[in-house]
DNA sequence: GTGATTGCAAATTATTTGCAATCTT
DNA sequence: AAGATTGCAAATAATTTGCAATCAC
């Protein structure tokens, strides 16, 4: 339960970036914390409604827009994803694709986070980060079948 | 240069899955083939329109579709692009994002397909394949700073 | 007070769909 | 001939934009 330093941290890294703390941006960022998932920009917005019923759909994406680029936010797309989504996720980890219904997992894996990338690789493209996206089943489908 | 051998291949591969051979899937096809990179299919449009100017996006849409499905091409997408990009490449391989310009560069490299995935999320999730994005500058872009 | 942010409506972009005409097999 | 595919136009979905009113600092 750390939802409260994470509120702190929103206000925080806002400041840091001269964003202003606004009732919309601490509702959006709270409601997608409490979430923990990786929700859509629509599927946010019908969360935050239920608080703020007069927010707009453009306030979410804007507040996602601004707290992506300041990586208060995680983004995610998949292959199959119709719309992008997001996370307070920030850490680094990976995604598991499922294959039947294309939903998201996060994966935290040190093993998968020491990567052999190798040495001509990382000097001709500068490389800065790499993730990995895993394709398998996740396990609500698993139990379904 | 296997142009040819990779017609052939679109040809059977259509008629192995119940799919018609029509002149505006293998010039479609044959475009993608002959571009050697990620088109949209607007950009791909675009080019085929040269040779067939009554041709429809639609049908560059549809066509993108069915090859993706019986994986004659091969789909990416990225954080920051605003549309699938397809590749008639579809030996396993990874991507390289460029930072600076979004564009994306095929990576092969056997040291990477040696992913040390822990068993434990092998079984857990009956991982079937993965894929890594680096994340890094394109020769482009360093080039031109 | 000043400039950023909001909410709304309209615009834009990407993609999909319905359907009659036309092809492939 | 039968059924799939095409091209077109319209529809839908996702995202962005312009702008006046309002809010944060």
């Amino acid at each position: 339960m750390h939802t409260k330093k994470q509120i702190v941290e929103c206000i925080e890294k806002c400041r840091a970036h001269g964003l202003k703390v606004t009732p919309q941006r601490l509702l959006i960022y709270n409601e997608l914390q409490t979430s923990n998932g990786h929700l859509s920009p629509e599927q946010l917005y019908n969360r935050v409604k239920e608080y703020q019923p007069n927010i707009s759909l453009a306030t979410v994406y804007k507040a996602l827009d601004v707290f992506y680029s300041v990586r208060l936010v995680a983004k995610v797309t998949c292959l199959e994803c119709t719309s992008a989504y997001y996370e307070t996720n920030i850490e680094h980890h990976h995604h598991l694709i499922c294959k039947l219904c294309q939903a998201i997992d996060d994966i935290y894996s040190d093993q998968l986070d020491i990567l052999n990338i190798p040495e001509s690789l990382i000097k001709e493209y500068q490389i800065s980060g790499f993730s990995i996206q895993l394709e398998g089943i996740c396990k609500k489908c698993q139990s379904t079948k």
